[in-house]
This record gives C-alpha cells, sequence and structure tokens, in this order.
RNA sequence: GCGGGUAUAGCUUAGUGGUAAAGCUCCAGCCUUCCAAGCUGGCUACGUGGGUUCGAUUCCCACUACCCGCUCCA
C-alpha cells in the first residue's frame, strides 16, 4: 500500500469511528453481530440526512414551478420490473474459472478456438489417493501440449487431502481431446475450464399475501431496485391532475433495495439506500440539451451543500459502457478517501421506459403536444443521487483536524466537521457560561425556548466553556451562543444587557449580539 | 465470490491457559468569568457458536461482521 493510500485509509477509520463514537452512523443490528451491507443512523446522521433531503426537495420541488413530488410504493407489481428489464436481465450472468476462481462476465468472454483436453479425474499412486471430476482444459494454437497436463494436476492438487504431495506427481485419468471452434466457457488467461454461466439476481424478492399455494407466482412482488419505475407508471396520472405541461419533472425520495453481492466502503455500497431522483420529462429536440444543463445545475447544488467542484468528477460515460437505452449518461464522482466514486447519475433514457410501460401495460402514456396537434412520447433526463452516498460525501468533506497552538505554546488538535451551516445537523448551541450561576442558566433555557420551534439546537452547560466549544466542533455546530454576565446585567455597560456571544465554529471568532436578532441571524445563515 | 488481515469498555489501544490494564470520552458532585484546567466518585468490554482442558478472552474449528487487494456495480 502507498504512503498515499495508507493516509487516506487512517482518514476513512478515523471517519468511521467519529461517525460512530458521535451517533452519526452505527452498524445495523450490532448487538447481534451486524448485518451485512446495512447501516443505522443516529441521532444526528438522522438530522444530517433529513437535512440533505430537504434542501435537495426545497431547491428541486419547492423553488420550482415545473417539477412536482410523489412518493411511491417500496413494494413492486412484477409486471412493472418485467417492462423495465429488471426482472430477468437486471444481472450479468457470471461465471467463475474452477482454477484461479476468477469471477469473470460470461458476455465479456471472448470466443477461443483450439484443442479441448479433458479429463475424468486424478489420482496419486504412492498413497492411493484419487479423485473423480471431470474437467478439461483449452489449448490454443501453438501451445505445448503439456501445459494442459500441467493446467489439469493444478486443478486436482486443489482437492488433495496432503498438501505435502506435488501436483507434479499426480495421474491423469482418460484424457482424450476435441477440436472445438467459437467457445466461451474456458478461461482466456489460462485456458481452464470456467464453471456454468449463473444469474445473479439483485433484486429483493417477497410474497404478497396469504396465497394458498407456497411460492404461487402469480403473488411474487419485489423490493424496487431503483425509484424511477413508479415515477413512469404513475406518469400519466400525475401529467392529468396536475395539468403539467411539458417539460416537467417529476421528483421523488425513496428507499431502494439491490443484493449486491459485496457490498463495501462503509454506508458508500449498501443493499438498502436511499434515492433523490427526478425524472425529467421533455420534447424529444431537447433531451441532449437538458442533460448538459442538469449537469450544470447538480453540480451547482453540490457546491450549495459545501461539497466544492474541485473535489467533484464529471465522468462523460462513453459508448458502450452506458446503459442499453441512455444516449448520454454523467457521471458525477467525488473524491473519497478510498477513491473516486459516484455520487449520482445524470442520464438521457429517452423514451424508453414510458414506451416500454406503454407497450407492457397496454395504456396509453403519451402526452398531447398542443403546438403540433399530435401526440407523442415523451422524453426524460433523469438526474439520480445517491442520498446516503450524498450524506457520506458530506461527512468526508466536513472532516478536518487542525493543529492549534494555545497562549502557552502547547498544540493541541481540534477535530472540527466543518458542515455547511444548511445541513449542519444541529444549528446552534447555547451554552450558559457557568452552571451553578441560576440567572445564565435560565437565560440560556430562555433562548433555547425562542430558536427551538425553528431549528435543531443543543443546550449543554457540563464542563468547562472551552470543553464544550470542542464538543460542538466535532459534531459540527455551526454557531455557539453563550450566555455570560454582560447578558445578564451584571457586568459591563448597560447596552451589553440582553446580548450573547456569538462563537463561529471554523474562525473561532466570537461576536456579540442582542438576543433579539438571533433568530433572524440565523435564519439567515442556514437557509 | 476469491485471497489476505482484524475482532478486548462509547473511542483508541495493552495484556493473560486461572475472567483483564490504561488514556480519552461519558455520568454525578465540587470548583470554574470564554476555547478539551483541576479534584473526588462512578458506569461500561474479551463478536457468536462449538471443541480441547479441571479451567479458554487466550489454543483449535466453524460462523458473523468489518478492513485491504481482486471481482462486480444494470
Amino acid at each position: 500500500m502507498s504512503d498515499e493510500s495508507k493516509k487516506d485509509s487512517e482518514l476513512m477509520k478515523k471517519i468511521v469511528s467519529l461517525c460512530k463514537s458521535r451517533g452519526f452512523i452505527f452498524q445495523s443490528a450490532e448487538i447481534y453481530g451486524g448485518l451485512n451491507g446495512c447501516w443505522d443512523y443516529g441521532p444526528l446522521g438522522a438530522e444530517l440526512k433529513r437535512n440533505l433531503k430537504e434542501v435537495w426537495w426545497r431547491r428541486n420541488v419547492q423553488e420550482r414551478d415545473d417539477i412536482v413530488g410523489m412518493d411511491g410504493s417500496i413494494l413492486t407489481h412484477q409486471e412493472v420490473l418485467k417492462a423495465s428489464g429488471h426482472v430477468g436481465g437486471f444481472s450479468d450472468p457470471m461465471c467463475d474459472c474452477l482454477l484461479s476462481k476468477a469471477r469473470l462476465r460470461a458476455d465479456q468472454i471472448p470466443e477461443q478456438s483450439g484443442t479441448v483436453y479433458s479429463y475424468t479425474g486424478a489420482s496419486h499412486e504412492e498413497s492411493g489417493w484419487s479423485v473423480n471430476k471431470p474437467y478439461s482444459v483449452l489449448l490454443t494454437e501453438g501451445q505445448d501440449p503439456n501445459k494442459a497436463k500441467k493446467t489439469a494436476r493444478l486443478y486436482y492438487s486443489q482437492f488433495l487431502t496432503d498438501k505435502q504431495i506435488s501436483p507434479k506427481k499426480l495421474e491423469l485419468t482418460d484424457e482424450s481431446t476435441q477440436q472445438v471452434e467459437n467457445v466461451t466457457n474456458f478461461n482466456p488467461e489460462n485456458g481452464s475450464l470456467l464453471t456454468e454461466a449463473r444469474q445473479f439476481d439483485l433484486m429483493f424478492k417477497t410474497h404478497m399475501g396469504a396465497s394458498a399455494v407456497d411460492n404461487d407466482p402469480a403473488a411474487v412482488a419485489y423490493l424496487r431496485p431503483e425509484t424511477a419505475q413508479s415515477i413512469f407508471v404513475q406518469f400519466k396520472n400525475v401529467l392529468e391532475t396536475n395539468r403539467m405541461k411539458l417539460p416537467f419533472g417529476i421528483a421523488q425520495i425513496g428507499k431502494s433495495f439491490r443484493n449486491e453481492i459485496n457490498p463495501r466502503n462503509f454506508t458508500f455500497r449498501s443493499r438498502e439506500f436511499e434515492q433523490m431522483e427526478i425524472e425529467f420529462f421533455c420534447y424529444p429536440e431537447d433531451g441532449m440539451k437538458l442533460t448538459d444543463e442538469w449537469l450544470e445545475n447538480r453540480l451547482c447544488f453540490y457546491e450549495d451543500i459545501g461539497i466544492p467542484r474541485e473535489h467533484l468528477h464529471i465522468l462523460d460515460v462513453p459508448d458502450g459502457e452506458r446503459a442499453h437505452y441512455s444516449k448520454k449518461t454523467y457521471d458525477i464522482e467525488y473524491e473519497f478517501p478510498f477513491g473516486i466514486q459516484e455520487l449520482e447519475g445524470v442520464a438521457y433514457r429517452t423514451d424508453h421506459d414510458l414506451k416500454a410501460h406503454q407497450e407492457s401495460s397496454g395504456k396509453s402514456l403519451e402526452y398531447f403536444d398542443d403546438q403540433k396537434k399530435e401526440k407523442i412520447i415523451a422524453h426524460v433526463v433523469e438526474p439520480s443521487a445517491g442520498c446516503d452516498r450524498t450524506v457520506l460525501a458530506l461527512i468526508c468533506e466536513a472532516f478536518d483536524e487542525e493543529t492549534i497552538t494555545d497562549d502557552k505554546g502547547k498544540q493541541e488538535i481540534r477535530t472540527v466537521m466543518r458542515f455547511d451551516p444548511k445541513i449542519a445537523p444541529i444549528k446552534a448551541a447555547i451554552l450558559p457560561l457557568l452552571k451553578n450561576k441560576p440567572e445564565l442558566v435560565e437565560k440560556a433555557r430562555e433562548i433555547q425556548k425562542i430558536l427551538q420551534p425553528v431549528m435543531t439546537v443543543s443546550y449543554d452547560d457540563g464542563g468547562a466553556i472551552g470543553r464544550r466549544y470542542r464538543r460542538q466542533d466535532e459534531v459540527g455546530t455551526p454557531f455557539c451562543i453563550t450566555v455570560d454576565f454582560e447578558t445578564i446585567g451584571e457586568e459591563g455597560s448597560e447596552d451589553l444587557k440582553d446580548t450573547v456571544t456569538i462563537r463561529e465554529r471554523d474562525s473561532m471568532e466570537q461576536t456579540r449580539m442582542p438576543i433579539s436578532e438571533l433568530l433572524q441571524f440565523l435564519i439567515a445563515k442556514i437557509h
């Protein structure tokens, strides 16, 4: 591991540990040993995620005339997912190399021709050991026939109980050869036979209702693998009930489920995750242009919530790597400590989805174009963001360790979560300077009552004031409001009465402000 | 799915075939007039299940979870 990636791995460890110790993210069912690929948000994580979703909704639905929201069911009719191509085609056929155990995509193995050497087993005379398993090796033209024997011995040697026996001492049984052309069931790397191609079903399947028959195929339903399909399926209803005119969008935030083979990287790839999606319907001729516009719009959004553009990467997904229905796809990626990974895809999906559902359901999903006096199938541009991934990006982006030197020259590390105030879990902490002075405590509680109806605040009177500031730094609270002796009029001039100090998280600077102005000041900062 | 590693308190770590130590955090109290002060007291842990053993947190096996590298990510 390079120094750089070691450093990043250490950084990720710190972030994961802070998430746990401060109550952002816990492992799901931790007391039972954990559930693979599932995570729970603790009190602060829940606030953070809620804030993200609220900003997203406000920017994309509340503040726009041309986008409306919906909230579809998670349990999904199997016909919906047959039409969308998820049932049957959702996963890639995979096969494993019997020798190296490498996993390959069956549809990406190049065709090969040559001679297949087949065996029925192997034995070791001295020890009396033997195994019966058919196996074969493909040799392409010009390869040494001994290579087939060598590969086969290596394969059979993995079944040896006595690992001291050299593969070279194995006798192969019943060698036969056969010429083949354009086959794909051998590993191009080593010629070894592959397992049969298997479909990995990435959808969670369930059965609905109390069916008389076990596994009644009519009762099958799925947990949705994406939120998009419920939008397409409700396209007509939304269009008609809300008198929408092209171009317009339907937005949705909700959970989706994929039975990932290999969840990894903390919450980044998990089996249950939340998406924030817009299906923006448009005229066919505007699709490409709108895709570019949405990319820009989305980049601005990330900037708005505190993820600077220089930490984002735009991947213009090339031909052949896009989904078959997409004419253009941008991936917006973020520099996570564990690598550059996708946060959001902006995909021009053409009329593929509406067309598929129209054909499959037999119901018209057309749009009547008033100008041209004709019916068309709307095209769609889809900005689809991963909510949990964005939360993780926000946490990674916010995390900072600052070395500060005090008056005596002593150095210490200050851990600060530099969340944008808009998404910070706690907006302000209210701190009486001392807790054994009832007047201070009482005033602080009054301020808490003023702010509480409008924002999430925290009251803290435990320990020295400096400690409390640091505690708030570590959870990213942007403002600390301190009630001191000037506030209650016991010290300083009369004009300082009913003013408090506001300590800003990033600069650690303090300003004084009348209590009456607090609410307006904070609202402006957090909106 | 393969290979490698790890699992002790809320966090970070120490340690032992005879059930565990420390720092930080946290809680209570005292004190404290602005950046992790001090004092006193307190809560809390050997991932789960088997096996070996008089006795296992320690040794062995399996499982689970997490991390790293492959693989995969419609």
